[in-house]
DNA sequence: TGAATTTGACCGTT
DNA sequence: AACGGTCAAATTCA
């Protein structure tokens, strides 16, 4: 009884990109976002127009990796495709990302994940034992924060997201300093989660070398409650310079954020 | 031949 | 009870 079915683990880091291929490209059906997945499933949502599809790590078998994917087309637009992930990469991942030449400059996202055992006075005062290394996302675009608005289906703006599977990895180079606005997302459910500016528009557009324009959407999450303000990264395939940035991944539990790519073992 | 994918069924959660 | 997620086996592709 390997559990299965159901939800495994309620305390899973999540977080939601929204990806717009652009057809013509071919990057659409892989998505290629530096890992590699394997299927295990797919089923149809009620809500979806389109089943979603349910990926895993492909070292599952060989370093239990817990990273999971999830990938859902938006309901009308064909192009969009809403990835999910879950878990983070604790896989040695050196097969289909990280080229050799310098790169350093992954963008480690975390999750504050937290103890949405509000109701369930249950939770594990531990502070997560994920002590994976790191896991690199190709997100390169702009950052947008919504503090309200908690549709979950409603997403005004669609950015276009161009994957570029790993190609200007030297333009993202610069996409995340350490900056990193600590928001607080604080424990779990935090009454204002408003960012000051992140008063709805805020656009870190990354300029590369003018390769190819950007457009992302994402989707965090801290827990279910509605109280935690989704954050979402936008990116606009406009090439507006303006750099304003919103971290929202504010580790709460682990001050010493991981930032710092570890060499990648090829 | 091997690996990855596909489909159906089972189970846990809501 | 229904939905959502995962597993397992069968099939297909390389």
């Amino acid at each position: 009884m390997i559990g299965s079915g159901g939800i495994r683990r309620k305390t899973l880091p999540r977080w939601t990109q929204q990806v717009r291929v652009s057809l013509g490209r071919g990057l659409e059906g892989p998505l290629d976002d530096g890992f590699s997945w394997r299927k295990y499933g797919q089923k149809d949502i009620l809500n979806a127009k389109h089943p979603r599809g349910y990926y895993r790590c492909s070292h599952r078998n060989v370093q239990g990796c817990l990273a999971t994917k999830q990938v859902q087309r938006s309901d009308e637009d064909p192009t969009i495709f809403e990835i999910t992930y879950r878990g983070r990469h604790t896989c040695t991942q050196a097969s289909n990302i990280v080229p050799p030449p310098a790169s350093d400059s992954e963008k480690v996202l975390q999750d504050p994940n937290n103890d949405m055992d509000l109701q369930h006075h249950n939770h594990m005062p531990l502070q997560n034992q994920q002590l994976s290394p790191e896991m690199l996302l190709n997100l390169q675009a702009s950052l947008k924060v919504q503090t309200e608005n908690l549709d979950t289906h409603e997403q005004s703006l669609i950015p276009s997201f161009n994957f570029p599977s790993t190609s200007n990895i030297g333009a993202q180079t610069q996409a995340f300093p350490a900056t990193v606005i600590d928001n607080n997302f604080v424990g779990s459910y935090s009454p204002s989660f408003i960012s000051p500016a992140a008063s709805g528009t805020n656009y870190f557009s990354v300029s590369p070398s003018g390769m190819n324009s950007l457009g992302g959407h994402q989707h965090f999450r801290g827990c279910e409650s509605e109280l935690s303000g989704i954050i979402s990264a936008a990116t606009s395939a406009t090439n507006s310079p303006t750099v304003g940035l919103d971290f929202p991944f504010g580790p709460d539990f682990d001050p010493n954020f991981t930032f710092d790519n570890h060499g990648f073992y090829s």
